[in-house]
RNA sequence: GCUCGCUUAGCUCAGGCGGUAGAGCACUUCAUUGGUAAUGAAGAGGUCCCCGGUUCAACUCCGGGAGUGAGCACCA
């Protein structure tokens, strides 16, 4: 006799057994058609599911999240079975839902083109069209292999015996394909409506380069074609902000094949650079840092102590000279950092120290790694150590916690998502070292009250790390800055202070941070977040001014002169154009203001000033348009 | 590094069963001095990514390489 609460806490009563399915169809007939799983005490179900005890029920549909999501994982099994009855001999392996839709990699003797993509999608129709029942059932373990063994699907096999424990195995089948899945699915491939398959890739078999390389195909479902509509539209907006097209249109920078994964900063975009640099400089300095400058290339034996040799030598970039001495041009800055800490006798009344370096550093990345500016081999890093007590250790890293996030919002991220990464397998130091550098980063985030999401495993070889990412405009992530805790490259380097008992040997704990990050990542990130416009503060060019004729030239460069002289970025345009034509172009090059300036203007001593967004502010004295124009760089970026 | 695709004028891109190529914008010159997103005309501009091979003939076909794009793997 079960009785089943509803999400509004209504309770309906059944004589006898029922399933998800029959409670939907008691409830109304839309509901039942709309039904495509349950959540029953929380755990999701297929409507087949069938409820005997009190439980509390919804109804999925494909109006909330778990029931795109169940679309989207059903989807992915309906372009298997696609795939299968075109291309028999094509193995399955597994098919997950990722954001917006899914993929399945397949085992076949070629890759799929463009046109196997659209015969699938046709074949996947079909086979909406045809309706077909999906059945859950439950084999043994040794019932599931002997049936994948049949059907000549080894990595099935594989999965299954690398499934730990001995339970049973839920499979779905729909007409002739079946597949082993953990579910729930959709009651019937009638339910789809609006899917589209993406592209193809490969992908290694268990994600291991040592692997074959599987056929991946990737696809997107939704709940409608409105949506599926919109997603795609949201795509190519995505295409629009792309930092390496703003950055060509916008003259910011370029790369050559000469150089690969390094950049050429054109004017404007080393505009852009040193006003990042110069405003973290400011933010340093108040936070009482120091700043110096370490080598570029040094010799490897640094390496050797530092454990990069070992750990990284493939990627980095080294230089045998004449008498055989082998260099490396430094892929960080941590040894030349310790090596400067380490000129002369350092106090405890020294520390904390912090010794910031803008250090450009160079990585052998692979080179399918490489991405515009977002991944590179040549790149800036904002990064300082920190060299404590063991008690500083935990107020200097909720100190940097506290600047980093409040200089995302200067740029206007406020959502900013913790990331703790703890000891990796590959590691240097002791169990007990690390148990305390864990526990200071633990320590200081909730002391802080901050959230964090756990990556157990993902710390740097010498330390654990918090790594900040942010959320852009547009709802995407990107992880920028970090803190790692270290007490191992101290020993390795055996720098030491002096503590207040004249002790030379106490070992000092050394913090890693860069905020940015990459100078150069950074700047691909603010590119698509703000879609090349700048706020005022970091915009290239702030102001230009045009004339209307060559009448107005004089005074426009007395303008142009005087906004300089009080520290804006101004230029003018005085080329022999139409008024519309100079507007036009500027506003493409998303210059913040346009004074634009005719015979009223020269008459009156003012300018007409227009923004970027198209918006008239009408006419006004230079002083009142200096007035607005300083308000708005001392805003930054703030939301 | 792996899989697949791409590489033609400064930029964005057409093009052709193998017979050395074209548009728009930009550039130069001339005319035009025009009030809030494109004034008109003329001119100039190319080793069709690189190296080999096949061919009477290769930008086009074949092989190798580089760069780049989407994924995968990697990211101190």
């Amino acid at each position: 006799m079960p009785q089943i609460t509803l999400p509004d806490g209504s309770t309906r009563q059944y004589d006898q057994p029922v399933t998800v399915a029959g409670v939907a169809e008691s409830i109304g007939p839309g509901l039942a058609k709309a039904a495509l799983a349950g959540r029953v005490d929380g755990e999701l179900v297929d409507t087949s599911y069938t409820i005997d005890t009190d439980v509390k029920l919804s109804i999925v549909t494909d109006r909330d999240a778990d029931g795109v999501e169940v679309i989207r994982h059903s989807c992915a099994h309906l372009m298997a079975q696609a795939v299968q009855r075109l291309f028999p001999d094509a193995q399955v392996t597994i098919g997950p839902v990722i954001e917006n839709g899914f993929f399945y990699d397949f085992s076949f003797e070629r890759p799929f083109t463009p046109e196997d993509l659209a015969a699938i999608e046709t074949t996947m129709e079909e086979i909406v069209k045809e309706d077909l029942q999906v059945e859950r059932s439950i084999l043994s373990r040794e019932e599931a292999v002997e049936l994948f063994e049949k059907m000549g699907e080894k990595y099935k096999v594989e999965i299954i015996e690398s499934i730990p424990g001995d339970e049973d195995l839920s499979f779905y089948r729909q007409g002739d394909f079946i597949d082993l899945c953990r579910g729930p699915h959709v009651p019937s491939t009638g339910k789809f409506k609006a899917f589209k398959l993406t592209k193809v890739a490969g992908a290694y078999w268990r994600g291991d380069s040592n692997n074959e390389m599987l056929q991946r195909i990737y696809g997107t479902a939704w709940p409608s074609k409105k949506d599926l509509k919109l997603y795609l539209q949201r795509l190519e907006e995505a295409e629009k902000r792309d930092h390496r097209k703003l950055g060509k249109q916008l003259g910011l920078f370029h790369m050559a094949e000469e150089a690969p994964g390094s950049v050429f900063w054109h004017p404007k975009g080393w505009r852009l650079f040193l006003n990042l640099l110069e405003y973290m400089r400011g933010r340093q300095e108040q936070a009482d840092y120091i700043e110096v400058n370490t080598p570029d290339v040094m010799d490897r034996s640094l390496w050797e102590t530092s454990g990069h040799w070992f750990n990284y030598r493939e990627n980095m970039f080294t230089t045998q000279t004449e008498d055989e001495r082998i260099f490396a041009l430094k892929p960080m800055n941590c040894p030349g950092s310790v090596s400067m800490f380490a000129q002369g006798l350092k106090s405890y009344r020294d520390l904390p120290l912090r010794m910031a370096e803008f250090g450009k550093v160079h990585r052998y990345e692979p080179s399918g790694a490489l991405h515009g500016l977002m991944r590179v081999r040549h790149f800036t890093q904002d990064d300082a150590h920190i060299y404590c007590t063991e008690d500083q250790m935990e107020q200097e890293c909720m100190d940097v916690v506290t600047l980093v996030l409040d200089i995302y919002k200067d740029f206007g991220f406020e959502e900013v998502v913790i990331k703790l990464s703890t000891r990796p397998e590959k590691r240097i130091g002791s169990d007990e070292i690390w148990d305390k550098l864990e526990g200071a980063l633990l320590n200081s985030l909730t002391s802080m009250n901050l959230d964090y999401v756990l990556y157990p495993g993902e710390g740097a070889f010498y330390g654990p790390k918090l790594e900040f990412v942010l959320r852009d405009a547009i709802g995407r992530d990107w992880q920028c800055g970090t803190l790692q805790v270290d007490m191992n490259l101290p020993e390795r380097f055996d720098i030491a202070y002096v503590d207040e008992n004249g002790d030379r040997h106490k070992r000092p704990v050394m913090l890693h941070r860069a905020l940015f990050g990459s100078l150069e990542r950074f700047i691909g990130i603010l590119i698509e977040h703000y879609e090349g416009k700048f706020p005022t503060w970091l915009a290239p060019q702030q102001v230009a001014v045009l004339n209307i004729t060559d009448k107005q030239g004089t005074y426009c460069t007395q303008v142009e002169e005087s906004l300089k002289n009080k520290g804006f970025r101004a230029i003018s345009d005085l080329r022999n154009e139409k008024i519309g034509f100079k507007i036009r172009e500027l506003t493409l090059q998303k210059i913040p203001y346009l004074l634009i300036v005719g015979d009223k203007e020269v008459a009156s001593r003012k300018v007409a000033v227009r923004t970027r967004e198209g918006t008239d502010l009408g006419a006004m004295s230079l002083d009142a348009f200096c007035g607005h124009l300083q308000r708005d760089v001392s805003n930054y970026g703030r939301t």
